[in-house]
DNA sequence: CTAGTGATCCGCT
DNA sequence: GCGGATCACTAGA
């Protein structure tokens, strides 16, 4: 069935209104840009409100109110004080769940990003979120911006010809529900905050 | 490679 | 007050 243009939005990629770890696991691979600087998504965390990890965990507060908004739109938090790091929001409105994107393998606007986090080293520009939305450029100002229009764009991988295999692990950070696998990374990066210990699933 | 520590805001207890 | 979905830096194995 063909797609009819309505709007000037490319689709997004993936179905948003699907559970938080099944988006997790379906964005690693994919592009993700802001005005043009970004990479491919290699690292990934899902959060659900009925898990005691989340933010939205407990209900909607200012604070968290974009992760009960529309699915396929940013959520953008103050960590520990002093970093941004970027979600995307998942599954129908009200719920409140999302995916934490934690590490890109830089691929366009290497300089700009370099400038921004003041190192050279790619494999350190993006790894981990709070590096993310330091080398992205960006802060609360983005928060409930749709993911599929200006400045953002989410793009599937192109030429997917091998099958991207894909590490499940516990997430990082946290102090609660620490025994769920919901770190999601693409198998061998070189590009991840931290390794994976044990490997499993595929794409 | 892993482990420990300080920096630094904001919302909640 | 307290404590994070973190990072950069240091020391030591």
């Amino acid at each position: 069935m063909p797609s009819p243009r309505r709007s000037r939005r490319a689709a997004l990629p993936i179905d948003f209104e699907a559970p938080s770890v099944e988006v997790a696991h379906r964005l690693i691979g994919m592009l993700l840009l802001v005005d043009g600087v970004g990479g491919r998504i290699v690292e990934t965390e899902a959060y659900d409100s009925t898990e005691p990890a989340a933010h939205s965990f407990g209900g909607q507060r200012t604070r968290n109110a974009p992760l009960f908004g529309p699915p396929g739109r940013a959520y953008v938090y103050r960590s520990y004080g002093i970093h941004w790091c970027l979600n995307v929001v998942c599954r129908e409105a009200g719920h409140g769940a999302g995916v934490l994107i934690r590490a890109l393998e830089p691929t366009h606007g290497l300089d700009r990003m370099r400038a921004r986090r003041g190192l050279e080293d790619p494999r350190l520009l993006c790894a981990g979120p709070g590096r993310v939305g330091q080398a992205l450029g960006v802060d609360a100002s983005y928060n409930g911006l749709a993911l599929d229009a200006p400045p953002f764009a989410l793009l599937a991988a192109a030429g997917d010809a091998s099958p991207l295999e894909v590490d499940v692990g516990p997430r990082i950070g946290i102090s609660k529900a620490i025994e769920l696998p919901w770190r999601f990374g693409e198998k061998g990066s070189r590009f991840l905050s931290k390794p994976f210990k044990r490997t499993q699933a595929l794409a």
